[in-house]
DNA sequence: ACAATTTGTTTTAGGTCTAAATAAATCCTG
DNA sequence: CAGGATTTATTTAGACCTAAAACAAATTGT
């Protein structure tokens, strides 16, 4: 076994010139990632503190109404956990202060008592539709300043991307 | 005062045709603004995660041992906090649990007795350095899938969504 | 039938974050 | 110089989030 020196660049050779390549230090990658970062915490900080101000709720309540909205016949916790990629523990707190609030109603599904369903009441429906028309005005206006082709071809650059870090992290992770 | 109706629709006339234009329901910048998140959170996730395992760290240490890494005089906690664009008591607590593990410094300053500044000690250097390089190298792995011209188009676009962020929410907020 | 496993949820312990209240030092202004 | 305003950091109360352990109900394999 070789002792490791200074000189001993483990490095890849460059395809072309055989020389070695130099160390990458991803610049492209981390100016990419932050400047993605500051454009997705700019927005998502925006819209917790309208979410705040004017219908006093935060965002992780107003996605979990979000995924609730189309399911009349309600959502089980676990796969509520699943859709909003979030623990399970959390969406039981979440739906806790949701159904103090009376936004929400749990029902024990008869078929497996292990199970809980959980949907909006009408009240809650009627506080999401305002705060769903409020949110899609809210994105019109900070968003608004791109055309509306410049937003597609930015959306169809980003599934690039996301195909990138899914393809990494998958690799990466569970296979 | 007129009296709304159902007709009465506010929306603005369009240009062109002086007739109502319909109301707008955002879609394309929903879709944006989702496919952004997605990338970010997907992104944020893993980094997170390997943080965690491989450093036994947090992306908010991460952070701020990031911001003193090119500082080696220190930084006060306020400026900490302005550069980390989080609460002045969420720096206190980061620093607190950073000062624990011997990876910080803190130094009351001798002209103003209010202000702490706050640097990396040698440890703290060495063990920074170590975790950098890895980050680079996670990023590198997790958007590679890209090429080098992909990536900077995709950050362009995204300076000008950047822009148009900053001009509706400064607009709105401060002014 | 009944033990082992799986599935769905809750609890626990710890970190992150904010807004608001507080404390201490400094600055400003009459 | 005295007293109020401002700045800087900390503390507090509460929401959010996770991982891991605990718990309960349902299913599976003899």
């Amino acid at each position: 076994m070789r002792k490791r020196t200074e000189t001993d660049i483990s490095e890849p050779l460059d395809a072309e010139t055989g020389l070695h390549a130099r160390p990458n230090d991803h610049r492209t990658e981390l100016r990419l990632w932050l400047r993605l970062l500051t454009c997705a915490n700019l927005i998502e900080a925006e819209i917790r503190k309208r979410l705040r101000e004017r219908f006093a709720t935060t965002l992780p309540r107003f996605d979990l109404m979000a995924q609730l909205e189309r399911a009349p016949d309600g959502i089980m916790l676990g796969e509520l956990s699943r859709r909003m990629m979030v623990s399970n523990g959390n969406v039981t707190g979440l739906v806790e202060r949701l159904v103090q609030e009376g936004l929400l109603e749990r029902q024990v599904s008869e078929t497996d008592r292990r199970a809980v369903r959980v949907r909006l009441t009408p009240h809650g429906k009627t506080v999401f539709a305002e705060m769903a028309k409020a949110h899609g005005d809210w994105l019109g206006e900070l968003i608004g300043a791109m055309d509306e082709s410049a937003q597609e071809d930015l959306w169809a650059r980003l599934g690039v991307l996301k195909a990138s870090v899914h393809k990494a992290s998958e690799h990466d992770g569970a296979c």
